[in-house]
DNA sequence: TATTATTTTGCATACGATTGCAAATACTTC
DNA sequence: GAAGTATTTGCAATCGTATGCAAAATAATA
């Protein structure tokens, strides 16, 4: 138990050869001969030896690590996200420190700051906005941020989305075309670009057909008040024939309430549409039609946009919205 | 954007004094007089200045960073848990470091020696098991490891999970209560501890009451198995009146199979009970009869745990059990 | 084989902090 | 105000690794 740590002196001493030997022959792309790489290797393996990263870090002024700011795991697109992002990232030799931005303590400028203390290479804020002190500090400090899912108005930021105003378009097409003529909307938190955007395409393309929004209630990407927003909007007689929501998670709970507090059938008396395409969206209990987030093309262009900003400093920042596909299912007619 | 990093050199320049008077004021229990500590701390917020985590956790030994190993995160109990061990975790000062165990590549050790690359202060291997190659070198290295959801014959480890026996046993008795006559089971992978202990207590305790299992089938906590599974188990003609799914997860395929493509009645004609009691389960669309993993208990139990390894190294392990309620709900008569 | 070009190697320093030690300063107490 | 005690401070070494530089070893060329 009492147990030193290897370093690399001490294969070095074991190898027959300097230090920097060592170091040389764990640094890809360092002068080593064959030679001593084979005495280096069989020494580090006898002993167990492995860099130490925060040393190298320190250094090389690299730590391999991503900062990743992510607040809602509750909606099931991030736990997916999460995953796929840090698999991506290992792949190419880099690893996520968690932050969760707890929605009580609320203020992100502080977590931000504790991120930077661990000298990671890059920040990811998956639907979390920043101040722009917060923004200058890490410009500052070389460190590039870019924000998942969620858009700013600040040009020192990369941004990826899906293109949420075209996707609210889809859904109001689509509506239309199915014959609906009271078409409500229940709103995600009107803070966030993803709620701003969806809405905007959707009610922009109502207004072209010469519609406008039969109802409007706020959920705030929030389980408890979509409840409450599908409970005002269909307690009057004069109720919505279709149903349009923020985000497939707040479309569950709308669906529930409708189907199982006001005995709606869904499809046949309202249809409900959701967006995101979850895994549950898919599942039979709710069968959800719903705008896909392509998650998969999101982080890739999201870790490949990091790791370009990481290597080359002076890229510019860039915004990319990727389209991606309305999913028609059972609970729409 | 050409910007220098601040260090404690230079906020101890500005205000006038030695560098080490600044580490001192940013060390928590250290010896700095009220006025060195004002000069150095405003000339600390004038620079921007924050100390290098990494920088002091080389010479400490102590990265402040827990390294998470997780592989399930689609089972929806995994994002919660990960969000309650993060936020306990950034309260007591410490962060995480996500590791994912791609199911596919599957070789924990490779990934628990990346771990160990970052000189994290402690391990947490949530639904993971790891060789005891592995164990002594997390053990020589004096890093503890905490099995979370998990548990393994191996006194080097500390394991916290539910009473799984206990929770096997509470269904077996409901359901026996409920006076079922046919009662199925539907696994988890063999390889789990959580798997093995369900249906250890499931069985025994139908054994008490003269039953024993009438059909059982794996569904591996993977939702395509399960659904195979639940079409094996319902396709015959003497089909089971209820089943006990070894996870939340896997029952929701099952209900959705049963109800959807076989065309039964929950509860009426098929009793479903579940194990985890992940959000979901509380959706009217399911429903679900399940048994609860505290999850909050279970994580204040291992954040307390592994920091108290952390402080003091000579701790013990220990295996810990916590008891979590049955929870009635409608997929059950 | 002698000479030059190329690799490989070791030395020494640096990265940004913490900390033991001894000198200096501040505080008590009589 | 002097003597003694308690705090504060600066110096210098240290953590484990990477890397510029010059010397040594090897390979290439004639």
């Amino acid at each position: 138990m009492a147990t030193k740590k290897i370093t690399s002196l001490e294969v070095a001493k074991l190898a027959g050869v300097s230090q920097s030997a060592v170091s040389r022959v764990f640094t890809p792309g360092a002068s080593a001969s064959k030679k001593t790489g084979e005495k280096v290797r069989k020494a580090a393996m006898e002993l167990g030896y492995r860099p130490n990263v925060l040393a190298r870090s320190l250094i090389t002024g690299r730590s391999r690590i991503i900062g990743l700011v992510v607040a809602h795991l509750d909606n099931y697109f991030y736990p997916e996200a999460l995953e796929l992002i840090s698999n991506a990232l290992q792949k190419k030799g880099y690893h996520v420190l968690v932050f969760m931005a707890s929605k009580t303590s609320g203020n992100i400028d502080d977590v931000v700051d504790e991120i930077l203390d661990y000298q990671v290479d890059g920040i990811i804020l998956a639907s979390v906005a920043v101040s722009s002190k917060l923004a200058s500090r890490c410009n500052a400090r070389g460190v590039p941020v870019i924000l998942f899912n969620r858009s700013q108005d600040d040009d020192r930021f990369s941004a990826i989305t899906s293109d949420n105003i075209l996707g609210g378009q889809k859904v109001a097409r689509f509506l239309i075309a199915g014959g609906h003529k009271r078409i409500g909307y229940i709103a995600g938190w009107e803070g966030a670009s993803t709620q701003r955007d969806r809405e905007t395409g959707f009610v922009e393309e109502l207004k072209q057909h010469g519609m406008s929004l039969y109802a409007r209630e706020v959920g705030n990407f929030n389980v408890d008040e979509a409840r409450q927003a599908a409970h005002k909007m269909f307690s009057g007689d004069k109720i919505p024939d279709a149903v349009f929501v923020a985000s497939d998670h707040m479309a569950f709970a709308v669906m529930d309430v409708l189907r199982f507090e006001i005995g709606l059938k869904i499809p046949e008396q309202v249809s409900v549409v959701g967006y995101d395409d979850v895994p549950v969206s898919s599942w039979p209990a709710y069968d959800l039609t719903t705008v896909r987030q392509p998650a998969n093309r999101m982080i890739a262009e999201t870790v490949s946009m990091i790791l370009e900003s990481i290597e080359n400093k002076k890229t510019k920042p860039r915004q990319i919205k990727i389209d991606g596909p309305l999913i028609m299912r059972g609970s729409t007619r």
